[in-house]
DNA sequence: GTAACTGCAAAAACTTTGCTGAGTT
DNA sequence: AACTCAGCAAAGTTTTTGCAGTTAC
């Protein structure tokens, strides 16, 4: 994401937040800077190496508390992900997904080809509203032709 | 999935033990089963419930043991999940992913439409296998016209 | 007999909670 | 001034680890 895109989500989301009636304080603005700017899907936890510097008095609980909010109004995703930790995403946009298959890692992919599908709607019981596809595959580290781990 | 295809299953699973050099032990016999029995993608926990009436003797440390083995092995799956808890799946047959925006839940359905679908295989750094659709949306609990969780 | 595995208990990792002082509106 | 929020520390969950005795081969 660019950086003008990130300040111009930004100042979106401070519209939002004081919609819903919530404090625009630093803690939450640079915790959603920083998910922006992070294109890996970030761990609360290594969001909060990334936000420390800027902000050395944050604590941890704080991440969680801000990214539940946040997960809560909308204004970013809370990932469904294997292993034992939360993921989140701050870019709400059409994106897909390449899943490794060995180490786990996820990563973000757009393909206007992929697009075109439509949700299917006679679901049983359940009222689609998109879908996103996740590509299994190994990724350039775990490459094909390699062993294990 | 019917008592014959468990069994039929159970039985691939010995043999592809022996290939790997696993032994078969009644634990990872019994989890194995249990996990095929189960059509919710079970939590460890849950599969510790569910086992232990079987298996009184058996630790929940094995359970975890045992599904990272399997899982390596390709004979189970992890599953993507939200929330504060690892998921598993003994179905490794194409299936796609309902989502729940609302409730976090997830569950299978199949649609043959959407399994004419293939891996782009353009994608730099990545080898595509194969390809899972998740469809977020509202479950029947969460269903549209409701104010929250 | 050897190698692999289970159960246990302890430790580590991750997440949530309640409260108090501080910051935002 | 009222209300919301951050930080802290403690508690609660979930997951991993190391080791000794047991089991499968």
């Amino acid at each position: 994401m660019t950086p003008r895109e990130i300040e111009s989500r930004v100042e979106q989301f401070g519209q939002r937040c004081r919609e819903a009636g919530l404090s625009l304080t630093p803690q939450r603005l640079t915790i959603y800077r920083a998910l922006l700017e992070s294109a890996d899907r970030p761990a609360p936890e290594a969001l909060y190496s990334r936000v420390r510097p800027a902000l050395p008095s944050l604590s941890l609980a704080t991440i969680y508390k801000t990214l539940d909010t946040l997960a809560q109004l909308g204004l970013v995703a809370e990932l469904p992900a294997t292993g034992s930790s939360r993921r989140f995403d701050g870019n709400m946009e059409r994106h897909h997904h390449l899943v490794c298959t060995r180490c786990g890692r996820v990563s973000d992919f757009s393909d206007p080809g992929l697009d075109g599908i439509a949700p299917p709607s006679g679901i049983k019981g359940f009222t689609a509203q998109h879908l996103a596809i996740h590509v299994h595959g190994l990724c350039r580290e775990c490459g094909p032709g390699r062993a294990g781990h």
